[in-house]
DNA sequence: AGCACGCCGACT
DNA sequence: GTCGGCGTGCTC
């Protein structure tokens, strides 16, 4: 028998499959989407096994066998390999790479080396460096050996050469399960007790653990706290034979411990009703379809995807539900545990790569019916997928930005289509390409514009901060915002202030000569951090001390300019004394579990304000805020990105959002520069439609996306003229193969012309109907594989870009 | 990717 | 005459 092996070596050259004989032992085991372990070339490497067969086209003689399985269940299921294949092609990435992306990270192997004495050598022949180093058993790792220092590294290369060491590789992966050791009682409860009277008098710890015991194993960590013995008192009972003790193999459940309680389904409105009508019609007759959910925030959509699995799981089916990353919070984990318990298996980042790989393991093993998370959740394991709902589907982090470049949407259609399931799209703020497509009728829309319990939408102020200016008011508050803060803190209600920005300052000036400080491997300018006096950048992380004088002309005027939150908090702090803020960005949230922490610091009354980037304009559902400032809302609007509108758009309506969404009435402030762009105006209005009408406008004027498809061709290295050279080939190759209505931009510097000190120029492709671009961008990469692998020149496509930086 | 093979320059 | 530079090609 043989195996079809793809190898986890990531190269276009290795890019196919490798066939292996399948040895006798493992005839009966293996099976297509096993990970195996192979002899390539000089090494060993794992692979995939996409296929099992008869016969080959290759030389048997030149045939090796498999050396070993890694898996005792295949990996990943027949539907997942191929969906890796589609997945290939369609992100034009490495197979390997649409494989490992499949698989929880603990499931990616990791290589080394194990460096030995050769046999009969003893560790006092080696050259002296080396003398101390070996374990007990003779051999070290090549990684701690490269870790200690370059020159043993070298000792240790010479001593292989000289033959006294010799190299094996080895592959390893993390796959730790985790193990609890247990005891067992392996009396008689009457044998138990005569022991445990007998023992009364010298050993009256010993005798007490000998009636707690029941039948049953206990884990030895509990037994222990309930009761209240030392691990040696256990210790010798097992020794006298009276208990066993062994370990036991159990899921890491990150939600331990916790009640999530009972929730039964509610009653539904009737755009509720008719919105689950829809969508479980097609469950029952197995049809695949997409749909849109336009529902306005407050509208009830969870409780619809509720019901709709629900209806999916008595139908024997199971359900993938993707949550934005950010929003992954405990308040949307709790709505799915509450309602499905124990058949749901949540993974998100904030997990560990081994409560990961458990929740994982739950899927595989049909544990469970229900998957929870984020992006790469799409690619569960399940084998009868009766529905994919992606919540919030406008939102930007469903499309991965590294090789499987992948929009999550698209393969929960290509699934939806293999299992004949619906896909649920829901969006208080579809995005442009989804509502478009709804419009022409490609996607199912389903409106939902009634709030649940007829909850009114916040009152949105805008407040033309040009103005404020002018009336003299310099501060980063506007009057406005300021009096509503404090009238939000005399009522004890909570506020929720919104800046896109960490760190403290955006940029640094020298008032006398201009200087502005820039990062010396970005050509990006350095954010100043308050809280340890650095400039940092935001892009590779370079740090410097903060300059007291210019370096250019040793003026003291340095100034920083631009608020991010650092700075903010330090205002408010001066503003409102009294009023406790909680701060929440990347820099406050790095440590796990510390978003939770905050939140629930919050929502415990624990602060007057929050305030935060990104992060806490989703998923934010407390009764008590009532007060949403947004203090710059044209930050996003000037990137360099045809969807700046959008996302400025999407962000305001979700930040808005987060204000009243219970009893009390909730105001918004928006502050603006510019006040007067449609994108910030229809906030106001909460006018989605007259915002996708508007924008598509322009988006036609454009020729961007919906109309158009986009591909970014993206060319860095660090010697310049090669990027040009490089960029200027692709861009003619593709004037002479493309047709005459497709529009070719570039080359061109991209908007950071320069990061970690790689040059970057871009070409930018819009096309309507160019059926051989696949293929023409096959052939630019063909082209150019030889000199990326001898050079660092990276050439990367990306056929929907959502980063066009 | 890693590693071997192979063909030209500066050294014991 | 050899050691070692990295260009080229292969891995079932």
């Amino acid at each position: 028998m043989i195996a079809s092996v793809i190898v986890d070596v990531a190269s276009k050259q290795t890019n196919k499959a490798f066939d292996y004989l399948v040895p006798a032992p493992f005839i009966p085991t293996v099976k297509p989407g096993m990970r195996v372990i192979v002899p390539f070339g000089p090494r060993k490497v794992q692979g995939f096994v996409l296929a099992v067969k008869g016969d080959t086209d290759v030389d048997t003689s030149k045939l090796k066998a498999v050396e070993d399985l890694v898996d005792v269940k295949p990996a990943l299921t027949g539907e997942l390999l191929q969906l890796a294949e589609w997945l290939t092609n369609k992100a034009l990435c490495l197979q390997v790479i649409a494989l490992k992306s499949m698989l929880p990270a603990a499931m990616r192997a990791s290589y080394n080396k194990r460096i030995s004495l050769a046999e009969g050598v003893n560790e006092q022949d080696l050259s002296e460096e080396l003398k101390t180093f070996f374990h007990k058993n003779g051999s070290v790792m090549w990684d701690e050996v490269k870790k200690k220092s370059e020159t043993l590294l070298g000792a240790v290369q010479k001593e292989i050469k000289s033959g006294r060491l010799f190299v094996e590789p080895v592959v390893k992966s993390n796959e730790t399960k985790k193990k609890t050791n247990v005891v067992q009682r392996v009396l008689s409860t009457a044998e138990a007790n005569e022991h445990a009277e007998a023992l009364e008098k010298k050993a009256p710890k010993q005798s007490e653990v000998l009636r707690f015991m029941e039948e049953e194993p206990i884990a030895v960590a509990r037994l222990l706290e309930k009761t209240n013995v030392s691990s040696g008192t256990v210790k010798s009972l097992v020794s006298k034979g009276f208990l066993t003790q062994f370990e036991v193999e159990e899921y890491r459940d990150p939600y331990e411990g916790r009640d999530f309680g009972v929730s039964k389904a509610l009653p539904l409105m009737d755009q509720q009703k008719t919105a689950l009508e829809a969508i479980t019609s097609t469950v029952k007759e197995d049809r695949h379809e997409t749909f849109l959910v336009h529902g306005i925030t407050g509208s009830g959509k969870t409780e619809v995807y509720l019901q709709a699995i629900d209806y999916a799981l008595k139908k024997g089916r199971e359900a993938i539900v993707l949550v934005p990353e950010i929003s992954l919070t405990p308040q949307m984990v709790h709505r799915f545990k509450e309602r499905f318990g124990s058949e749901v298996a949540v993974l998100h980042s904030a997990l560990s790569k081994g409560e990961k790989y458990d929740e994982w393991r739950k899927i595989r093993d049909k544990e469970v019916t229900v998957a929870v998370g984020a992006r790469s959740a799409i690619f569960a394991p399940f084998e009868n997928l009766g529905m994919i709902i992606i919540d919030e589907e406008h939102e930007s982090s469903y499309k991965q930005e590294e090789a499987p470049r992948y929009h999550a949407r698209d393969v929960a259609i290509e699934r939806g289509k293999t299992y004949g399931c619906p896909v649920i799209l829901g969006s208080a703020t579809p995005s442009m390409e989804s509502f478009a497509r709804a419009k022409k009728g490609v996607y199912n829309l389903i409106t939902m514009d009634r709030r649940v319990n007829d909850v009114k939408l916040p009152h949105v102020d805008i407040v033309d901060m040009r103005d404020e200016l002018k009336s003299g008011n310099r501060s980063m508050f506007s009057v406005k915002l300021l009096d509503a803060m404090k009238d939000r803190l005399e009522k004890q209600e909570q506020i929720v202030l919104f800046l896109n920005r960490r760190g403290y300052s955006t940029f640094v000036l020298c008032r006398d000569c201009g200087y502005v400080a820039e990062c010396p491997h970005c050509d990006i300018s350095l954010t100043y951090h308050r809280s340890n006096q650095t400039c940092q950048c935001h892009y590779c992380g370079y740090q410097v001390t903060k300059p007291n004088r210019c370096p250019e002309c040793e003026s003291d005027h340095i100034r920083f300019f631009g608020s991010g939150t650092q700075k903010v908090e330090e205002e408010l702090k001066k503003v409102l004394p009294e009023a406790k803020v909680i701060r929440m960005d990347v820099d406050t949230t790095r440590r796990k579990g510390s978003h939770e922490k905050l939140l629930t610091a919050f929502e415990k009354g624990g602060g007057d304000i929050l305030l935060g980037t990104q992060m806490i304009a989703k998923g934010l559902d407390f009764p008590n805020i009532t007060l949403v400032g947004v203090l710059t809302a044209d930050t996003m609007l000037h990137i360099p990105d045809f969807r700046a509108s959008e996302k400025t758009f999407q962000l305001l309506t979700q930040v808005s959002g987060r204000a009243g969404r219970h009893k009390k009435p909730g105001e918004v402030v928006v502050q603006s520069y510019t006040p007067e762009h449609f994108s910030i105006q229809l906030v106001k209005e909460h006018d989605y439609l007259s915002f996708f009408n508007r924008e598509m406008y322009f988006r036609k004027q454009g020729e961007y996306p919906p109309y158009f498809f986009v591909t970014l061709i993206n060319v860095s290295a660090t010697e310049l003229t090669k990027v040009v050279s490089v960029t200027g080939k692709i861009a003619d190759y593709l004037r002479s193969s493309l047709s005459e209505t497709t529009i070719i931009h570039g080359p061109a510097t991209s908007a950071i012309p320069r990061i970690k000190d790689r040059y970057r120029y871009q070409c930018m492709i819009k096309y309507k109907n160019e059926p051989r671009i696949i293929h023409v961008l096959q052939e630019i990469l063909k082209t150019y594989q030889a000199e990326m692998s001898r050079t660092d020149l990276a050439i990367n496509i990306d056929t929907n870009p959502y980063m066009l930086m």
